[in-house]
Formats: structure tokens, sequence, C-alpha cells
DNA sequence: ACCCAGGGTCGTC
DNA sequence: GACGACCCTGGG
């Protein structure tokens, strides 16, 4: 395989920081030239801003421009969305001026379920380093610019760790959570290739519940980060704190029902709940980190 | 040295 | 439905 180039005019809707940045991957890294490498399916890119122009390169599967426009959902308006959602109020208008360059990925499936059930009770740093761990052992890999990256590993090929084997790579109590829907998903009792045909995102959230490790929150991010259902609205503790401080204003924010959130969000955000609440995930965290 | 929190889920009461 | 426990790491 050699490397490919493919180049799009700049815009408003694409920043890579406010891409790779907001929480929706674990695989992108700045390098020291201010540009972005990630590795996705058999994928390895590289992203980066000219004056006018966004440079992607690296070595693909397959043709690099078809990759690029469907992994960064090319083809969705997000200009006209992020009008829609200036439109609901001051606040989702000001978080959508702090990240006005994010875009929905649409990612791997199987690497999104593996990825959010590491995130449970995690922070961003560890979820990184155990991706990459998983990746180095049981993945391929790929060379670009003389460095060597990994693929995310497929079924087949996670499905040779034992619990214990994922244990040393320092999940923690997430090995047997892996390792048991790693084996769901090998013997097709939750078939991915189906779940894609249910169209209800609730009847959906119910499917994915049925791995270990994939709770109601999991299984949002899921929906949003790969299959691209903007109506789901994750709810983590960033979110629950962003919502608390802007709308609902409890004394003890831990007490709030998970179910007043979302059908809070739902009333508010409509169909585009899950795009805001990346607006304003990145918006909080963001904050925090210069607070 | 100690405590707390991190993109939650699960088992138990 | 509510409560704790949970593996590990970094920061106060």
């Amino acid at each position: 395989m050699n490397e490919q180039v493919y180049v799009i005019d700049k815009m408003k809707s694409f920043n890579p920081k406010h891409i790779f940045d907001c929480g929706q991957c674990f695989r992108w890294n700045e390098n020291e030239d201010g540009s972005y490498t990630g590795v996705f399916k058999d994928n390895v890119l590289n992203v980066r801003e000219t004056d006018e122009k966004i440079v992607f390169s690296g070595i693909c599967g397959g043709n690099i421009k078809d990759i690029c426009r469907d992994y960064f959902d090319l083809d969705t308006d997000y200009e006209a969305i992020k009008k829609v959602l200036a439109n609901v109020d001051d606040n989702v208008k000001e978080s959508i001026k702090y990240g006005e360059g994010i875009r929905i990925l649409k990612q791997d499936l199987w690497e999104t379920i593996i990825s959010f059930i590491i995130s449970a009770n995690n922070n961003i740093p560890r979820i990184k380093k155990i991706i990459e761990r998983i990746s180095a052992k049981y993945g391929k890999p790929i060379c670009l610019n003389g460095n060597t990256y990994y693929t995310f590993p497929t079924v087949e090929e996670l499905s040779k760790a034992s619990v214990q084997d994922l244990r040393d790579l320092g999940l923690g109590f997430r090995d047997k959570r892996v390792h048991d829907t790693t084996q769901l998903i090998l013997n097709k009792e939750v078939d991915l290739d189906k779940l894609q045909e249910i169209t209800d995102s609730d009847k959906l959230r119910e499917e994915l519940n049925k791995l270990p490790g994939v709770g109601d929150k999991v299984a949002d991010c899921i929906m949003l980060f790969s299959m691209k259902r903007f109506d789901v609205f994750p709810v983590d503790v960033w979110v629950r704190r962003v919502m608390n401080e802007l709308y609902i204003k409890s004394e003890d924010e831990k007490k709030i029902d998970k179910k007043q959130i979302r059908s809070l969000a739902e009333k508010k955000y409509g169909n585009l709940a899950g795009i805001a609440q990346q607006y304003l995930f990145y918006w909080k965290r963001e904050e925090n980190k210069t607070a």
C-alpha cells in the first residue's frame, strides 16, 4: 500500500483540534508540527491545515477520498445544524462559538463498542493508553513516515485475548466485560450487521445493553459516535454538570435523575441532542482544563 | 502518606 | 430504585 493524499478547502465546521479533542475518539494525537495523526480501520491518516486547505494524507485500505468523506461525515451540513442549535438559547450559542469546528466522526462500530466499555469510570489519558496497548498486541502494524502504527484488532484478533491477558494490559475490572462482549459478538449472539438495521434508537439501545459493560451511557456513545444517531444524548459526569449549571440548578447534582436530563435535552435540542452534547461537553471540559 | 476522581456498570438489597 | 464496589493512575 502506498501513500495517498486528499485535499479540501478549509471550512468553519472543520477544526482538527475540536474534532479530535472533543472526547469522541481516542486514537488521534497531535504532532509537533500541529498536525494530527490517527488510526482507524486499516487506515493511518495525517490531517494538517494550510492557509486555505485541509490536507489528508496517509496509508489507506481503499480510496482516500471516499474514506475521508465517510469518516469525517463531510456531506453533512454543520452550518445548518449550528444555526438550528444556536437558536435554542444563549448557552448553546456560546458553546458552539467555542467548538465551532466540531464534527461527529463515523467511527467503526466494533472499535467504538470496546473503546467505550473501557471508558467506564476511567479517565481519557488512561483510556488512550489502554487502547494503544491492545492495538500494539493484537492489531496489525502499518508504517507511515518512519513510524509504526497498529490497527485496532478485529473481533477475531481480540478474541484470542484471555481475561488475564486483558488484565495484564491494564484494563482493571473491565477485563471480563471486554472479553465477554468480544465472545458474544464473535458468536453472533449480538450481530453487529443487524444492529445497523434497527431504526428506533430506544430499541437499538436495548440491544446494545445486552453486551456486558454496555449500559445506557456507553450505548448512547456507541450510537452517536459510530452510527450517526444524532438524537441520543449521552449523560456523563461532565454533561450532568453542565446541564445542572445551565438549567436545573440543583444543590446536589448527583441526585438528578439521568432520565430527567435526557428528556430535558430531547425537549430543548430535539433530534440534534447528540451534537449539542458534544459542543457542551467540549466547552465544559476545555474550560475546566484552563481553570 | 492519604484521598479523590475519572466520558459507568453491575450485583445486591 | 438506591447504594457500594470496582482496577488503576495521576494530581492535590
